[in-house]
DNA sequence: GCCGATCTCTCAATGATTGAGATATTCTCC
DNA sequence: GGAGAATATCTCAATCATTGAGAGATCGGC
């Protein structure tokens, strides 16, 4: 009773913050675990998929970006793009213009599996935001948009500062 | 502007709010994988020593808690507890009343290491709330919890589904 | 054109993960 | 109380993803 006291800003200590970021992300860490094993998949393979899914596809993503994304080695990248590949998820094309580049590319049918088996995810998520008034859905959007990029510029920071 | 039809819900299509939770998860993804590469962890001893370090520690974190949380099997748990403990980063108790399970605590350690490295982190997390008015920082908090929470449930029931 | 830089792929070595089974403990129901 | 089912963790051999160094191919500046 005494502990539920405070309601704007003081309640949400910055630990009890990261806490919630952090079990948002481990919770949607875990589905991308679930959809690996019912699709026979590997939990980095699905990772690399769903970079591939939400890239825009004009261009496709690199396999480098897919190293920088996923955070692994470029064998490794290799592997995930074979393995993808072999399953008939994805395909590469070489860039014309530079071609030293490759990009990988969806097909349409990935798109409709992972589509489908994410559609109770999607449901999920305007579940939630129904809940909110349009301006908080804003402001919703508008956290998620700045935290991403001052996270991402820290790494890209500490990147620099390692060199 | 023409092309903006299927407004499920305000100015943000579904599919870009599904990405903005992707980017976000990624990039805390990629924050794991740094502090993997600095301390000589594994990107899953990160995941397990993070999930550890936010239990309780009061009653502690069980190896079955983590195979819940990581996604990962029984063996591969007993191994990252394995390195994690070797390292020195975290030991087991077995508890009293069910001599069956066992419980995970952190080494004072471990928090500071961790509380160090991810201090800038939490910078970044402060700078970006103190864009925030109080109640919005409030929606936001209740955002996450809620998605947390709806992720959770939609979990829990498709593994109630396939038994 | 030439040299350094960039991008991707190859390959052997390492080692993390799996998955079935063993062990120990608790719970349930007669 | 005791037999059997259920639960929690660990063991271990086999599998396979990842690493890290290096090769091959291509581009850009001078």
């Amino acid at each position: 009773m005494v502990e539920e006291g405070p309601v704007t800003q003081g309640p949400v200590t910055q630990r009890e913050f990261g806490r919630l970021l952090q079990g948002l992300a481990s919770e949607m860490n875990l589905l991308g675990h679930d959809f690996a094993a019912d699709s026979g998949l590997h939990a980095t393979d699905v990772q690399a998929l769903l970079a591939v899914l939400r890239a825009a596809d004009p261009p496709g993503i690199t396999p480098g970006g897919l190293r920088a994304e996923l955070g692994l080695t470029s064998g490794a990248v290799t592997a995930v793009l074979d393995r993808l590949e072999r399953a008939g998820h994805v395909h590469r094309t070489r860039d014309e213009a530079d071609r030293r580049q490759v990009h990988v590319h969806y097909h349409p049918a990935a798109t409709r599996i992972a589509g489908e088996w994410f559609a109770p995810v999607a449901e999920c998520t305007d579940r939630v935001r129904a809940e909110f008034a349009p301006e908080q859905v804003a402001t919703v959007v508008r956290f998620l948009a700045r935290m991403t990029e001052e996270l991402a510029e820290l790494r890209r920071q500490r990147r620099a500062d390692r060199a």
